[in-house]
DNA sequence: TCCGGCGTGCTAAATATTCAGCAGGTGCGA
DNA sequence: TCGCACCTGCTGAATATTTAGCACGCCGGA
């Protein structure tokens, strides 16, 4: 299941993983806001493993933690969240505010201009 | 402060608000996973309230819900939270996932593609 | 009028979350 | 080789969250 209720610091957690695609604990704690103890963040790090949101790998002598779901999907989840709850459900309006946030590039915009047409062929 | 850690239950209903523009305790009831007694969500309410990030205004005999922050603020806040989550902070990028999900209409990517010129006019 | 349904305020208990500590083990430089 | 720095596994306790209950008031229909 995707669609878990997180509490907030694995929700915090889960996407500084996100975020950094994978990290170790010292980098996770030094990503969190009111950085608890390093045993602590393990052992919130452990709860995710648990919950199947995380696994974690050997780094040489240490452990790298990464996310389990890609994060692919995860965007895709994350968005339509957003989309579902701010935008009425119209990815067109989310789409929308994210052009007239001002943040994009010229270039950007050209490609997402380009990207526009081929959806328009496809679509028909 | 609009960047609060809110508590798994606390964020649920706040997005139904965000989602419904307003609501009735039962309402809010009605929309939450596994929804808990009438008394309970009522005191989440309450919670929400004393954080500053709800308020309430009688209607008729009984009280709707609201968001304190304006849907607009909150959704701008959302946004840039999933960029700088899953797209390395990259608005384009969200921009293009939201296109490529396929759930816009024709009509949509149309009047998509002309806001677009006039940011890539008005950006020069 | 009086009763039942539905709403509120407030509170305390159950549960979940979050946290830090202790007891090793391992590698590296002095 | 010894000691230090750093990592892990595990556990119980502090704190926050989430829950339901009780007491009361208001309104409309029988």
């Amino acid at each position: 299941m995707t669609t878990d209720p997180l509490s907030r610091r694995e929700r915090q957690i889960l996407d500084i993983l996100y975020a950094k695609g994978s990290a170790t604990v010292a980098e996770v704690q030094a990503a969190l806001p009111d950085p608890p103890s390093y045993s602590s963040v393990r052992a919130l790090l452990r709860i995710l493993e648990d919950k199947g949101h995380a696994r974690h790998e050997p780094q040489g002598t240490r452990y790298v933690y990464l996310p389990m779901v890609p994060r692919e999907n995860a965007r895709q989840s994350a968005l339509s969240r957003i989309v579902k709850t701010f935008f009425e459900g119209s990815a067109a309006q989310a789409a929308a505010a994210l052009v007239d946030s001002g943040s994009l590039s010229d270039d950007e915009l050209t490609s997402l201009s380009g990207l526009i047409d081929r959806a328009r062929k496809e679509g028909r």
